[in-house]
DNA sequence: AAGAAAGCCAACCGCCAGCCT
DNA sequence: CAGGCTGGCGGTTGGCTTTCT
């Protein structure tokens, strides 16, 4: 037997909310409060809602402070160094951008700011992706190889590398790229800043919004499932190679998109959850390489 | 000018953790 | 302790709007 609706659905109007209904929610609320009992309310109101529907509407657009509108510059970069710190926890980054609802971040992201950021225009203090003038391409196994290419379309700090030889940290070898085309979609900026390793920036999932790194692309990361992808490919993409990255932490490694977690069993100098709340908590947002990814208690890495 | 495609975002869905009985 | 209920959350959908051809 399945699990019991929250509410008759043949008896509750559905679809976008009429001003009267705003009216009535935002009436009661401010008289009587939610009363910690969200499946009570619309009878109690006089609404003919589900009371998902009503917590909904209230949280993401009727209750006071809401802000609406542009997101600024700052708020840019707040939002993509805590997705680049812990991923789509969107109620855990609207925590910290008062006046923005969960909701409407993820909307943001999912519209427009992954696309700023793959276009260049957003510049973050994130280790991920450096100015120009700090790549150096001659110490990097991967960049100065002859077979390096890159989109000159996009500014230095941002060109999608592409590469048919590739460093697995102990030697050279030609990576299985089934569709050369995928190649863009999938190699972020692989730079060496200041004699550290290169990084690997994945944009995109598996959903109709996502940019790309779908796991039918022909690339050569592939997808245990939806949310996993095999560690060690995706290491081989690294300049660092694996072997130095439980010591240094040299891996600059972000994922963006739908992927949550990456199955692995490294013993990193692992940061918790908590500690990455700790951190959003004392708003000490600047994007640290140590925080980066961190493990949980079953050894998931999350970025 | 009109149809198609892409963008946008409010709202819905279903899962899950925590509380209560 | 088990099972039901609820709120909270992230992913997804669908329809409206805007842009493109």
């Amino acid at each position: 037997m399945g699990r019991a609706p929250c509410c008759d659905k043949a008896n509750v109007k559905r679809g976008p909310w009429s001003p009267e209904e705003d009216a009535k929610l935002k009436e009661y609320i401010e008289k009587h409060g939610s009363g910690g009992n969200w499946i009570a309310l619309p009878q109690k109101a006089g609404l003919r809602r589900c009371g998902k529907s009503c917590r909904l509407r209230w949280l993401n657009y009727l209750r006071p402070n809401i802000k609406h509108g542009e997101f600024t510059d700052d708020e840019d970069r707040i939002i993509c160094t805590l997705f680049s710190n812990i991923g789509s926890r969107w109620s855990i980054i609207a925590g910290q951008l008062p006046g923005r609802t969960d909701n409407d971040i993820k909307n943001y992201w999912n519209t427009k700011l992954k696309k700023k950021l793959l276009m260049g225009s957003l510049m973050l203090p994130n280790p991920f992706i450096r100015p120009p003038n700090h790549i150096n391409y001659h110490q990097n196994p991967i960049l100065s190889s002859p077979t390096c290419s890159y989109s000159s379309s996009l500014p230095p700090s941002l060109r999608y590398y592409t590469n048919n030889t590739c460093y697995n940290g102990t030697s050279n070898f030609t990576p299985n790229l089934v569709n050369p085309q995928a190649q863009d979609q999938f190699l972020g900026p692989m730079q060496n800043y200041q004699g550290k390793e290169s990084g690997l920036i994945m944009f995109g999932g598996h959903d109709q919004q996502a940019a790309s790194c779908s796991s039918s692309d022909g690339s050569n990361i592939t997808y245990n499932n939806k949310d996993q992808v095999d560690y060690e490919q995706l290491m081989m993409f690294s300049n660092g190679g694996i072997n130095e990255i439980p010591d240094q932490k040299p891996m600059n490694l972000g994922m963006f998109g739908n992927h949550q977690s990456i199955g692995n069993t490294l013993d990193y100098n692992m940061s918790s959850l908590e500690e990455i709340k700790q951190l959003i908590s004392t708003n000490n947002l600047t994007c640290n390489t140590n925080l980066n990814y961190f493990v949980d208690e079953n050894k998931t890495m999350y970025y």
